[in-house]
DNA sequence: TTGAAAGCGATACCAT
DNA sequence: ATGGTATCGCTTTCAA
C-alpha cells in the first residue's frame, strides 16, 4: 500500500496535533485562526497529502459509495445505464464502484460479497439470471439496500426495470397487426428478460386469437451476439412452414440475422421481417433499419437513482420493496411490412 | 454502513476470545482443535458474518485490488479489455474497481484521487487524452505503479497499447496500393489514438511519394459514433476534388459513413472506399463488411496484466517504466478496392 | 491452544 | 484555538 503521507506526517512536519490537522484539512467546524490553516494546508499540499478512505470510513461508518454489478461489460444497455447512474450517483455524492460479473452467476456472488465488505452503502445491480435471485432476495431481507436493474416484479425486492412484457406484446402485435401469423422468436439463453419477453410474445397472440407454433421459438447457441444471430438463422427458416417475420430477443442478433438474410438473398422485410429490441445505436444506420422497442435507460437510472436515495437515507428499517417498470416505446423502421400472400 | 455482525459478535456468541475467531475464520496458522473451529465456523456462518475489508486492508496494508479508469464505457474496445483484465487479475488473486470518466479530463483526475484514496495497489488507465498525461506522471514518479493502456511510448510511465501509428499505416498503404490517391481522414476529435492515426496516415503518403491534402483530415463534430460519422458526411464529401476513400478513426464512425452512402446512392466499393479501425463485431456483419484494424484486446490486457503484476511486486522501488506496444492486423474485407479510374 | 494488548489512519468528544 | 484519548474492525506480536 506503499509510503502514503498521514496526517501524522504533516502534523510533524508544521508541529501541530494530528487532530488540528484533521480539523484544518476538512474544512471542518471550529474557528482555526487563518495563519495556522495557512500553514497546514500548505504543508498537505506540498507532501500531497491524500486522507486514507478506509481509515475514514472505518470510523465515520459511511464510505458514500454504491456498488454496481453488472452482468456484461458488453452490452451498451447496460454501460449506458451505468453510466448514466454513476453521473447521477455524483450528483448526490456518491461514488460508484463498478463490478462485472461476466454472466457468471459465481462471479455475481462474489462480487456482491466483495462489495459489501468493502462496505458499499447499496447494491445495484443486472443479475446474471431472473430466476436465481435468492441470495439478492437475501441481502435485502438482512437490511441491505439492494435494487435490482432488470427483471419482472417479484415484490421481494426494490426494482426498476424496463417492462420486457409490454414492449414484447406491443412488438408482437404489432407484427401481428400487420398479418403475419408465423412469427419466429429468437430467445438468446433461458436467462434474462427473456421469460418476460416470451410472456408478452405469447399474451400478443392470445390477444389476436392466433395460435403458436412452439417450433418457431428458438434459443441461440451461445449468447446474444451478432455471430450468434447469425448462427441460429440456419435452424429458424428450416422450420416448416417457414416464419415469415423473426423476433430478436436483442438487435444485436438481429444484426446478425440481417447478415444471413443478406448472403441467402433473402429480402427484408419483402421476403421477411425482422425486429430486435434494445435499439442500440447501429440498429438505425443498418442497412435495413430496424424496427425495435427502445431501452429507456435514462428513466431507469432516474428512478433508480431516486429510489436509492431513499433507501440509503431510511438507513436501518428499509421501506417495503417497490417495483417501478417503465413502458418502453416500439420504434417502427423498414424491416417489418405485411407478408406476402404466397406462403 | 449499518449493523453488521463483527468478529466481536461472533466471539461474544462462541465465548471464545476476537483474537481466536480471527485466526479460525481466515484458516491462518496455529493448530487450533476441530471443535473450536467447527463452533467458530458454525456461527460465523449463521450471522453471516462478512469481514470489513476497510479495517482487514488498514491493518494489513494492502487491498488486493486494482483499479481500472474508463473514458467511454460505450466503447466496446475499452470494456472489452476491461473484462479480460479484470478476468486475469482475479485470476492473480486481485480484484478489480472500474471507474468511469465519461471522457472528462477533470472526472478522471477525480477517479484517480477516489482509487488512490482507496488504496487501491495500481491503476490501470484508458485516459482521456493523449496529452494531458503529466498527473499521470506526477503519480507514477511518485512510487504509484499507472500503466497507460493507450497511447505512444513516452518514456516517463509504464504502457502496454496497440500500435495505432503502424495500424494506420498499414490500412493507408493498402489504399495507396488500391491506388487511392485521394484518401480523408475522419478523425474523431483530435483526443486519443488518433494522433498516431494521423502520424501512420502521414508516414504511408510519404513512404509512396503521396502528397497529402489538408483539407481532406477533418474532425466530426462529435465523438466517435455512428451518428458523427454520417453527419460528418457531408461535408467530406464537399471536399473538391472529392476523396476515393475515406479512414474513420474509428469503425462505429464508419457504421454511419455507410449509412450515408447508402441514402445518397454512393456505392461502397465501387464509388468510395470506407475503412475504420477497432474490428468491433458488427463490422463483419455490415451490408458491406469492413475493412479494418484488428484491436488487440487479449494481448493488451495480458500484458498489461503481467506486467502489472510485476510493478505490484516490486513494492516501493519501481523498475523504470516500459512501453510495450502491439502491432495490430490489417483486416479486409470488402468495403475498400481500387478506385474507378474516371475523377 | 488461546488471549491481551498494541496499532493501522482518521474522527469525535471532551478538556484545556 | 488546540490537543488527548477513545474508537472503528481487524491483524499481529507476545504471553500465558
Amino acid at each position: 500500500m506503499s509510503h502514503r503521507v498521514r496526517l501524522k506526517d504533516i502534523a510533524a512536519k508544521t508541529g501541530f496535533s494530528i487532530n488540528t490537522v484533521s480539523v484544518v484539512l476538512r474544512g471542518s467546524s471550529p474557528k482555526i485562526p487563518e495563519a495556522t490553516r495557512r500553514i497546514i494546508e500548505a504543508a498537505a499540499r506540498e507532501l500531497d497529502y491524500l486522507p486514507n478512505a478506509l481509515a475514514r470510513s472505518l470510523v465515520s461508518q459511511r464510505t458514500r459509495t454504491v456498488g454496481i454489478v453488472l452482468s456484461n461489460l458488453l452490452n451498451p444497455i447496460l454501460t449506458l445505464s451505468a453510466q448514466l447512474i454513476e453521473q447521477q450517483l455524483a450528483e448526490h455524492g456518491y461514488d460508484t464502484v463498478i463490478a462485472a460479473t461476466g454472466n457468471d452467476y459465481l462471479r455475481e456472488r462474489k462480487a456482491l460479497d466483495t462489495l459489501r465488505a468493502r462496505q458499499v452503502e447499496a447494491i445495484l445491480i443486472y443479475p446474471t439470471s431472473h430466476a436465481r435471485l435468492d441470495h439478492l432476495v437475501a441481502l435485502r431481507r438482512s437490511g441491505y439496500p439492494v435494487l435490482l436493474l432488470t427483471g419482472a416484479p417479484a415484490g421481494e425486492i426494490d426494482l426498476v426495470s424496463i417492462d420486457n412484457r409490454s414492449g414484447s406484446r406491443k412488438l408482437v402485435s404489432h407484427l401481428l397487426g400487420l398479418g403475419h401469423r408465423r412469427i419466429a422468436f429468437l430467445d438468446a439463453g433461458q436467462a434474462n428478460g427473456n421469460l418476460e419477453k416470451f410472456d408478452g410474445y405469447r399474451a400478443a397472440h392470445e390477444a389476436f386469437g392466433v395460435a403458436m407454433d412452439p417450433s418457431l421459438v428458438l434459443i441461440p447457441e451461445a449468447g446474444s451476439s451478432a455471430q450468434s444471430g447469425y448462427r441460429s438463422m440456419a435452424r429458424v427458416m428450416a422450420v416448416a412452414p417457414k416464419p415469415t417475420a423473426i423476433l430478436a430477443s436483442a438487435d444485436s442478433l438481429a444484426v446478425g440475422i440481417l447478415r444471413w438474410c443478406r448472403e441467402h438473398a433473402l429480402d427484408v422485410p419483402g421476403d421477411l421481417s425482422v425486429a430486435g429490441f434494445d435499439d442500440i445505436e447501429i440498429s438505425a444506420f443498418l442497412d435495413v433499419p430496424l424496427t425495435t422497442v427502445s431501452y429507456p435507460s435514462h428513466q431507469i437510472s432516474e428512478q433508480a437513482v431516486a429510489r436509492l436515495m431513499t433507501l440509503i437515507e431510511s438507513a436501518g428499517d428499509l421501506p417495503p420493496p417497490e417495483s417501478v417498470t417503465i413502458d418502453p416505446d416500439l420504434v417502427i423502421r423498414s424491416s417489418c411490412r405485411s407478408p406476402t400472400l404466397t406462403p
